[in-house]
DNA sequence: AGCGTTCCAGAAATCGATTTCATCCGCAAG
DNA sequence: CTTGCGGATGAAATCGATTTCTGGAACGCT
């Protein structure tokens, strides 16, 4: 594959020049055209290996998010791509799986391939940044909270689980159940949080019968769901924490349905996230929308400002690199955005 | 950020000693020692764009799929992680959206970032892999066909839309509509193919206005079966060539239901693909499972062994490297799997 | 005409690792 | 006691670009 060398050779000009015309630096038109010649002729491609050693960052970003299964990521990625390719940044996707390892492992490598920045969705509160920090490349996170001091873009979680166990409590429902992500991981607190204060508030049974806590995934939401259905005095309706778990929880209730005297007919439902795709659904579900996409792009908008000041830093001829710990210039902003209730109905769309 | 000259410096030996610990090279028990300490101190990890600038590859591979949003992809995606990290590899996903451009960018920075290979679902059949193959980089085409004599993965899809329509007319349904994907898609084309050839024996009107053409996405299921129901003559059942079409034709179809006469009760759907999530759906539903996982697995497993290979050449220290068409090898490998038929049901799970 | 800018272009240093090559040492065989 | 071999180690070349440094040509100004 063609070197830059080569292109020089064959256009007769120098190395520099070549790297010049492909930087837009200053050239002569006629050399210019010489040279744009040459890497035409010899399919030239700067190799950019190289040219991030030299440079030291390159115009990659890394997401890195702990389930591509979940269409919560994959919508975020999505929002994430879109800002991202409009700033001249492509997008990489990591999947870390929820393991702080292979979080780690993902971490490192955006490092040591000088990628520009980095989007972390973490897998857990205890993700570590400091490497990465160090480094001064800019991160930021969202969703989850870090330990560190860094941009990061949010949901109102609890008053996210209050809405939707509101919404319930205004439909006439009086004994709400709660299924919680898992015990530990921010946004599942909030959110049965959220729970918690609105059943005090309104409802019978803060009971701790009435809460169950799931993995965030499919299969959690269905056992948490029977667990429920199974109670000597079961509920009457579920807020439950996340898009997934929710699916969990409607299949089991769907069965439950076609079963006579196993529920009770009207069983309310609320979820906080949105569906994955059409959900038919056997009972009228209280949605609680998250912002993803905005979640997404005001990330993306986040790190990019962060890459450009960085940059502008560097123009600038900055010397603070020894300390490890300095501060950047511009602190640390937080985004939070706030859910938004739809109200009950039977048919999701996509 | 630590060097490997610091290291040296610290532990008081030279650079290539410290690689030669990071590599597993023959060094004194004594030194080794040292330079673990000093790496240890600094917190040194080797920088990966120097190290694969230097070895000509990395570690990571790249995995180009056109929607990152369709589930599909993303159990795909999720099998070829497996896999790869098995074998010690990094995978990024990059999102082309379709869009054969961003795919040409994807495919560019995965040459000059020296990934060790590629494993690329087309966006189109057009893509250019020359510039790929031309460097030598393995690469394995997954679902859709390529123009280029590689390793490539896919679906027996003729036999998978027959199988689909075939159900249908066992279960009675006399007039079965198609609602095929995009023209020009391999993938499309030939369930339509086996849709064509099944209706042709078994049933009747395989007339043109019973098949439309859709875009592969939710609300070109949905535009294509409203359109289906509104036909004078309309279908008892329609063939859906995959999944979010699947989708959006239920969408139409649980609100065509809730409207008494729009349409027949037990009206018949065959999906090719799974179903993302549970879709809870209003009538009893066909699926062509297609054995995603395994399509992952299958490709990884064609791409690390294509690594291997290259390595062992490299190692042997061949030559063929100026030719540009030059042969690989082994020959290309195409490995085929079949669909398999799920009888009809109410609830898809998770 | 002489001097100082400005601008273009090439030579060479640089980024941080790996790898070749050469050296040096110890130890065994002759 | 010498020769030779193999293993450990360092010096230096290398990967392919960018960037600094420097020389030289062109141009303007007095």
């Amino acid at each position: 594959m063609a070197t830059i060398y080569e292109v020089a050779a064959l256009a007769g000009v120098s190395p520099a020049t070549v790297s010049r015309v492909f930087n837009d630096r200053p050239v002569s038109a006629a050399k210019a055209a010489l040279v744009r010649a040459a890497a035409e002729t010899l399919r030239f491609t700067p190799n950019r290996t190289a040219r991030s050693l030299r440079k030291q960052n390159s115009e990659v970003i890394a997401l890195v998010i702990p389930d591509i299964e979940n269409p919560f990521f994959t919508t975020l990625a999505r929002a994430v791509e879109d800002r991202a390719q409009a700033a001249g940044l492509s997008v990489v996707l990591c999947n870390s799986d929820d393991d702080p390892e292979k979080e780690a492992r993902y971490l490192d490598i955006a490092i040591s391939e000088n990628m520009a920045g980095v989007i972390l969705a973490p897998a857990s509160d205890h993700s570590d940044l400091s490497a990465v920090i160090a480094r001064r490349r800019p991160v930021v996170a969202v969703d989850r909270t870090t330990g560190f001091d860094i941009d990061s873009v949010m949901i109102d979680n609890r008053p996210a689980g209050r809405a939707a166990t509101d919404a319930l409590i205004a439909a006439g429902f009086t004994r709400i159940a709660c299924i919680a992500g898992p015990l530990g991981i921010v946004t599942a607190d909030e959110r049965r949080g959220g729970w918690g204060d609105a059943v005090q508030d309104g409802a019978e049974g803060a009971g701790s019968e009435l809460l169950r806590f799931g993995n965030y995934r499919v299969d959690g939401g269905r056992s948490a769901m029977l667990e429920l259905l199974a109670l000597s005095d079961p509920p009457d309706a579920v807020v439950v924490s996340n898009n997934l778990m929710g699916v969990g929880a409607l299949e089991v209730l769907a069965e439950a349905v076609r079963t006579p005297g196993a529920v009770a007919p009207g069983f309310g439902v609320a979820i906080i996230g949105d569906l994955p795709f059409a959900t038919f659904a056997p009972a009228a579900i209280t949605v609680v929308h998250l912002p993803v996409r905005e979640l997404g792009t005001a990330a993306a908008d986040l790190l990019i400002a962060r890459i450009a000041e960085r940059a502008a830093g560097e123009r600038a001829g900055s010397d603070v690199d020894a300390a490890p710990g300095a501060g950047t210039r511009i602190p640390a902003r937080t985004v939070v955005l706030a859910g938004e209730i739809v109200p009950a109905r039977i048919l999701a769309d996509g």
